[in-house]
DNA sequence: TTGAAAGCGCTAACAC
DNA sequence: GTGTTAGCGCTTTCAA
């Protein structure tokens, strides 16, 4: 393995020479520079991670918690993954990939061995467990772990255990939970989505739209946005004067069937569907195909899901897209600013956008 | 940040005993043992990974190549990445995410500055332009960089810029290149799946099939399973005397229509399709559907897909299954045995399993 | 069964 | 603009 001294060595400088060509942090005239870049390129050398981290106490890596099961829609996190991923090489970060399954052991973990400087964590639940130990990364108060190890086994010195992680750790949600005082999120607007949807069914003339949601269970116990989606959803239907049916659904053709059936007994008039629900979007296109009734012509589909969703439908859907990307690049921006001492706690929603394609259009002349 | 020392002081241990209590790496009194454990738990102490790496030269991570374009399935890469993080955790491996972005210069960066041990990678083409960089880790030849940095600046010293990495570093392959000498992969053994299809579907008669396969550009540039896996269909075909028609198709509706009327136009006697296509499974379902023909009355048809995607499909699909967890799996293990000092180079093909369900069923009398 | 001490390769004062 | 040097926290000989 080649070393900074054999690269100083070989380039006739000192290796604290060799360390600041590295790092840029103090000036170098353009001959030594050039001569120690070379060496450099000759030998091939690597800086050591480990010497690195553990001389700076930075390890310039950023941890990315995904969650374990999969019920969310896998094709999104992997595009936030492969999103910060990228994004995070670009700020000189890798990702150190951890799964839910270790729950908050894995926050003690990664934050206690130095093995990353910051996390973003996906999926976060309304009360997510995690969530104590990452409060107050903002502003650095310096209220963290007090004990110091001057005394002996017996004596009362326990530290870190339900304690926050230290302040030199940052992280960033993505997703909203119930209480965001303290901490770093981002997510999309999905209030403002739910109303975006009901807005324009409704500036097409329709009075009678159905909400096919998620699974039952999704809006129990995940991060909210489901609720939040209704939220808006409902206002809006409010403001413009329409009626609104919600039903939750778990995904694929059986349980569509069953919920559209229950839909347009309890409500005949239905002309629009708002699907928030990915596993839904096909099944229900196929059933209102099968039972002769047209889209648009007929009744309007408006999903929201993510872009490509929304593309290879069988049906071209107007929809709200997930902006998947953004969020894992947002994330990674917020944290690196977090971790250069810059940037602050704060939620960032990111603002929905509709667009329209070959699934919704006016609404039929009243029956 | 707690440090070794403190634990040791607290204890009333000397550090290297603390580091054998952790490491296990010789005997410790039951009594001390305790102790240490107890300080250890008390002052919530984690070990400096940077540290630890530097000391011992081993990072305990591994590192996971993911490719960039995601026009794989994604459902099964994320299925992989999360076994391969699982399985490496219970190993006492985090794992470093990588994006095939970088290409080459990732391995060179992440061998080079002991970030990982080893390295995983999925998605490999046939003639990828990492291999020259991995193959020959199994049997450690100390072929690696000669060149010492004895030289300055002027004399040809040059090192490691196209040669392999060190041979510390390992790697394991998910699918399988073009030349597999000195490299250890792990795929399912696509030739034996298509194989079992045809074999599946002569059995209850069918006659003529047709292969819906991988959107054309698959064929060319990938690692090869839709070859190999065309080998097993054609030659089980040859064998069980039976007609076999293969087209490409891009995933989608459309193209999955013109796809159809091209087969039925060609072999209007096709009474069974093999699909290796997740994108395109669906949408047959839906055409057959609305042409009337019935399945399995009419036509068979099988997957070789996720499973998910089997079960969830609007008819319940007979599958031989893509084992994302056991390729996970098997990968981190052999990696791990490799890192290990045992283990070795090979190619590993897990035998595809065919599972039936609703979707295949007699040949219909001929017409 | 335990301790003392020499590094691992790098960064960042502190000197000049 | 450059060199010297003292650690960073751990592992691992070597000694006892």
């Amino acid at each position: 393995m080649v070393t900074l001294a054999e690269v100083a060595q070989h380039a006739g400088v000192s290796a604290s020479t060799v360390s600041y060509v590295l790092s840029g942090k103090r000036s170098i005239s353009a001959n030594t520079r050039r001569r120690v870049e070379e060496s450099i390129r000759r030998l091939g050398y690597h800086p050591n991670a480990g010497a690195r981290a553990l001389a700076s106490s930075r390890s310039n890596v950023i941890a990315l918690m995904i969650p374990l099961r999969t019920d969310m829609y896998v094709p999104v996190m992997m595009e936030i993954a492969i999103a910060v991923t990228t994004t995070a090489r670009a700020h000189g970060y890798d990702v150190l990939l951890l799964t839910g399954e270790e729950g908050p052991d894995a926050v003690r973990r990664v934050a206690g061995s130095g093995l990353a400087d910051g996390m973003i964590l996906m999926d976060v639940e309304l009360d997510d467990e995690r969530l104590p130990l990452l409060r107050g990364g903002g502003a650095p108060a310096h209220g963290g772990p007090p004990a110091r190890a001057d005394s002996r086994v017996g004596e009362d010195s326990r530290v870190g255990e339900d304690s926050r992680v230290g302040d030199d750790q940052s992280a960033v949600l993505i997703g909203l939970p119930a209480d965001t005082t303290g901490l770093t999120c981002v997510d999309l607007d999905f209030r403002a989505a739910g109303a975006l949807c009901v807005e324009h069914l409704a500036a097409l003339g329709h009075r009678d739209i159905a909400v096919v949601g998620e699974a039952p269970a999704v809006y129990e116990r995940h991060t909210g946005f489901a609720e939040r989606t209704l939220d808006g959803l409902r206002s809006q239907a409010r403001e413009s004067g329409v009626r609104l049916l919600h039903r939750p659904c778990e995904g694929g053709y059986a349980a569509m069937a069953v919920t559209l059936a229950r839909i347009l007994d309890e409500r005949p008039g239905t002309t629009a569907f708002v699907v928030q629900n990915e596993s839904a979007v096909e099944p229900l296109l196929a059933l209102l195909r099968q039972q002769g009734r047209a889209v648009p012509e007929d009744v309007s589909v408006v999903a929201i899901c993510p872009e490509q969703v929304a593309v290879q439908a069988s049906v071209r859907l107007t929809s709200v897209a997930i902006p998947a990307q953004e969020m894992g690049r947002y994330a990674v921006e917020h944290l690196v600013a977090k971790l250069d001492g810059r940037g602050d706690d704060e939620v960032v929603l990111l603002a929905p956008e509709l667009t329209v394609r070959a699934s919704s259009g006016p609404a039929p002349a009243r029956a």
